[in-house]
DNA sequence: GCAGCCTTGTTTTTT
DNA sequence: ACAAGGCTGC
């Protein structure tokens, strides 16, 4: 709320007309209610930096439906899951308002989302499984390197990197391993051809698609399919895409074709903050919208509402200097406000302590909260020695992905068994948790089994169960395969209930049954779906299993009917539950926490807690694990009727940006990427110098003028994201690869006129002490910030309360008691620096004496 | 089959 | 500088 009226209050003007009170149009702009009150046809809105194009979209969803348009009608994309759900929760405030005869509520996602929710819908009609899964980055790699493999080409001539990209920029054009090989020529393209028909292969046997794939194959299906087209242009009446400067070739068709037929699209963008040409994004999308909708309506949104003239100022600057460029003239009413501050200093380590230092005092002497500043760079790499500046100085923040969560080797691990009991066909799940934890399962072994599920034409888990079959197998191995197919089956039993599991036919005595037991399946006797929280799924396990095992079903999509001689039966059918085919609508499942917390427990994944010296690193693991577990039971608090393929989906499609708090009462560091979309009052830029703002990707050679203008660009985007207060800084040595590079002030840096900037040169600091020039507070005074309008001021307020750091390492003394999540309370024995780091050694009630690391073991001190 | 050492590459940016 | 993967010696 303090947003909205921090907007009215900036706002210069307030339209004193009739509608004046509205709360759609009483507070907008003129151009603004253009946009908001163009209901039918094509509308394009050039929305600045800081335009208030989130506002205009959200008030224009709810205009829509004021004018009788059902909300469910109603499709909005946007590019994370974070602005997405920032879209949805500010309409449906708006639609809560307007007491409409509708109670539907519009669709506001991702354009990667929409498509895994429209394939799963209609997955019947491209023939590909229900269940199938999403692949990340490093799975992709994998499956790169073991096509590139079954090509006999090796990984130092095709950098599976740069053939993933090929394989990519294809997806991007639609253009399928085919019409790819067609194409080609040359060595390399020829090459990249054999490995993408195979690369599709792989996806294909493991029932799982990319995330071009998402894009490629809803484009392809609206493209083919008139009758599922003409289903969802009825569906999505009225279409709105933000950041339209950065969709590419295959979202563009797809909302081509959602919009062909009524034209009610409405796309919002700006050229100038197009920052993803590398991964396909297509300019000429919203440069050409015209051409492609000739009725459509131009709205020019060039106020902002963000920033100080000074900042933008300086921005525009910056990029007049793009050639390739509409001209847009930015304005502001807001005040002139600070200079930027331009800090060159003598190497990584200064430069980022000398960060650290001026939001310490602009946290300290101006009153502006910790949550209120970022720091961007170009590289992740760069945030490193940032992270320790602020650690050492104690300051509370956050990074968006140092090392991605989800990449994480454990997170990948435990979801890699939920992901294996969903599609048991997930052959690189399988790889990835057969041996983890050491089964004693080694190469040698996995390569008998997976040549015996090659042959007899079955899935990886079902191999396993019939593990005593295969020639050559230790009789160790034969027993590790079939406890692990023990496991996945008990597992499953649990987490995925067969429908209807109470019908079962009794099972015939087994050629393949695991566990003698008496074939008893009671726990749907009643007919009821729901989960149990007493059920014993080892319990189960042993005494059901023979029946069980059948709904195990690693087979349902198998194409041969099961013979008199299958191992399997019907009713293998029932392996892959559909949520929405539960006709209660309650919950059939259990809580992913709780069947992630079956998982970590059964697979013996805490293992190492058990060893009593516990290092740093398996410290790490375990709270990362419990994170996990918390952000399960968070999606289980906001989606109870999610199934486990709807968790997994939703985790496969989270970008970093989505996980990033609000209410974080911490300094943010991010890339400049993902700072796209925010705002924060004070901004520091760093690491600008030749090679790495301008990267040398963009420059030397290979990189052409265009990539440039993209890297001037970003450090627009960047630039303008600031509020009050911007710092651009530079340093003139920097460790690069372990290597100390003498660097050049970015030439962007260049571009901004000095009448914006003060400049304060740090390596002057070598001069005696006491010489001016450094921290020369007289030239740069820590200002307090700028008086706001009430609204704003408020919440300021409160989070300058909240924010005092959560680890400063004062609160922490020899004898101060201490809990910690894992080992509960302890007291304090010793505190030593080790390094930029404190190792404390805690005496605990329970869990006896533990080393840990102060920065890592979060501990919270305990009164008393 | 596995643990530990040594080599190698890695640094754009992301759904 | 660091992480991950490969190799060697049990």
């Amino acid at each position: 709320m303090g947003r909205d009226q921090r907007y009215a209050a900036w706002m210069g003007v307030t339209f004193m007309t009739a509608d004046n009170g509205d709360v759609i149009l009483g507070d907008l702009t003129l151009a603004q209610r253009e946009a908001v009150t163009h209901v039918d046809g094509p509308l394009l809105v050039l929305a600045g930096a800081g335009s208030g194009k989130t506002r205009t979209i959200t008030r224009r969803m709810a205009y829509l439906a004021a004018q009788g348009i059902a909300p469910m009608n109603i499709l909005a994309v946007t590019f994370t899951n974070k602005a997405a759900a920032e879209m949805r929760n500010r309409t449906l405030a708006l639609l809560a308002g307007l007491s409409l005869r509708h109670g539907s509520v519009p669709t506001v996602c991702t354009f990667h989302s929409l498509c895994a929710r429209l394939l799963r819908e209609f997955s019947s009609a491209i023939g590909l499984p229900a269940a199938f899964g999403i692949l990340d980055t490093a799975d992709q790699l994998k499956l790169i390197r073991q096509a590139l493999e079954k090509n006999g080409l090796s990984p130092e001539n095709f950098a599976p990197a740069r053939v993933l990209d090929k394989i990519s920029g294809a997806k991007n054009r639609l253009q399928q391993a085919d019409a790819f090989a067609a194409a080609a020529t040359g060595y390399f393209d020829t090459s990249v051809a054999k490995v993408y028909r195979v690369y599709e292969e792989l996806l294909a046997a493991g029932k799982a698609v990319d995330f071009d794939d998402l894009l490629l194959k809803t484009a392809l299906l609206l493209r083919d399919n008139a009758e599922i087209r003409n289903r969802l242009q009825g569906r999505f009446r009225y279409i709105l895409i933000d950041e339209y400067q950065d969709t590419n070739h295959a979202q563009f068709v797809i909302a081509h074709m959602l919009a062909m037929e009524h034209e009610n699209i409405c796309v919002t963008g700006d050229p100038d903050q197009s920052i993803y040409a590398w991964r396909g994004a297509n300019l000429s999308n919203i440069l050409e919208f015209e051409k492609f909708f000739p009725r459509a309506r131009v709205v020019l949104l060039e106020q902002n509402y963000r920033s100080t003239k000074t900042i933008l100022q300086a921005a525009s600057a910056l990029i007049t200097h793009n050639r390739l460029r509409k001209r847009k003239d930015l304005w502001t009413e807001n005040a002139v406000g600070a200079k930027i501050l331009r800090i060159c200093s003598a190497d990584e380590k200064q430069e980022a302590r000398e960060i650290v230092r001026r939001l310490r005092d602009w946290h300290e002497r101006g009153g502006i909260s910790w949550d209120k500043m970022a720091v961007f760079y170009r590289v992740n790499a760069i945030s490193r020695v940032l992270e320790e500046a602020l650690m050492e100085a104690g300051l509370p923040y956050q990074i968006v992905r140092g090392t991605e969560f989800y990449a994480r080797k454990e997170v990948k691990d435990v979801l890699a068994y939920l992901k294996l009991l969903v599609n048991p066909d997930d052959t690189l799940s399988f790889q990835r948790v057969i041996n983890v934890p050491a089964r004693g399962l080694g190469e040698t072994s996995v390569s008998r089994l997976a040549d015996f599920a090659a042959h007899a034409g079955i899935s990886l888990p079902t191999a396993c169960r019939r593990a005593e079959e295969i020639p050559d197998l230790t009789k160790r191995a034969v027993e590790a395969f079939r406890r692990f197919a023990a496991l996945i089956d008990s597992l499953r039993i649990l987490a995925i209930p067969p429908a209807g599991a109470s019908h079962l036919p009794a099972r015939q005595a087994g050629t393949d049954t695991l566990l003698p037991g008496s074939p008893e399946v009671s726990r749907d006797a009643s007919g009821t779906n729901e989960f149990d929280p007493l059920y014993d799924p080892v319990l189960a396990a042993e005494t059901t299993a023979s029946t069980e095992l059948s709904t195990f079903s690693a087979d349902a999509d198998e194409n041969s009917p099961p013979g008199p001689d299958s191992h399997r039966d019907a009713t293998g059918e029932s392996g892959y539950p559909h949520a929405a085919e539960d006709p209660v609508g309650s919950r059939r499942f259990p809580p992913i926490a709780t069947i992630m917390k079956e998982v970590i427990h059964r697979a013996e994944f805490i293992h190492e807690s058990k060893t009593r010296t516990m290092d740093e690193e398996s410290l790490q693991r375990q709270s990362n694990i419990q994170e996990l577990i918390n952000v399960a039971t968070e999606y289980d608090r906001q989606n109870p009727a999610g199934s486990l393929a709807d968790y997994l989906t939703q985790v496969a499609l989270v970008s970093d940006v989505d996980r990033l708090g609000e209410k974080s009462g911490a300094v943010t560091l991010m890339t400049l990427h993902a700072a796209k979309g925010l705002e924060f009052p004070v901004v520091a830029i760093v690491a600008m110098e030749e090679g790495i703002l301008p990267h040398e990707r963009a420059l030397g050679f290979q990189g052409r003028a265009q990539d440039v203008e993209e890297e001037r660009r970003l450090c627009f985007v960047g630039m303008t994201r600031a509020m009050q207060q911007l710092i651009l800084s530079c340093s003139c040595y920097r460790m690069i690869m372990g290597r100390s590079e003498g660097r050049l002030a970015s030439r962007f840096l260049k571009e901004i006129p000095d009448e914006c900037v003060v400049k304060i040169d740090l390596l002057t600091q070598e001069r005696p002490a006491g010489s001016p020039g450094y921290r020369d507070e007289n030239v740069d005074p820590p200002r307090p910030f700028r008086a706001k309008p009430a609204g704003y001021r408020d919440s300021a307020g409160k989070s300058i309360a909240a924010a005092e750091p959560a680890s400063a390492p004062a609160r922490f003394r020899k004898g101060s008691l201490v809990r910690h999540q894992k080992f509960g309370v302890g007291r304090i024995a010793e505190l030593t620096p080790v390094g930029e780091k404190t190792r404390v050694v805690v005496e605990f009630q329970s869990a006896g004496r533990r080393s840990l690391f102060l920065e890592h073991a979060r501990l919270e001190p305990v009164d008393g």
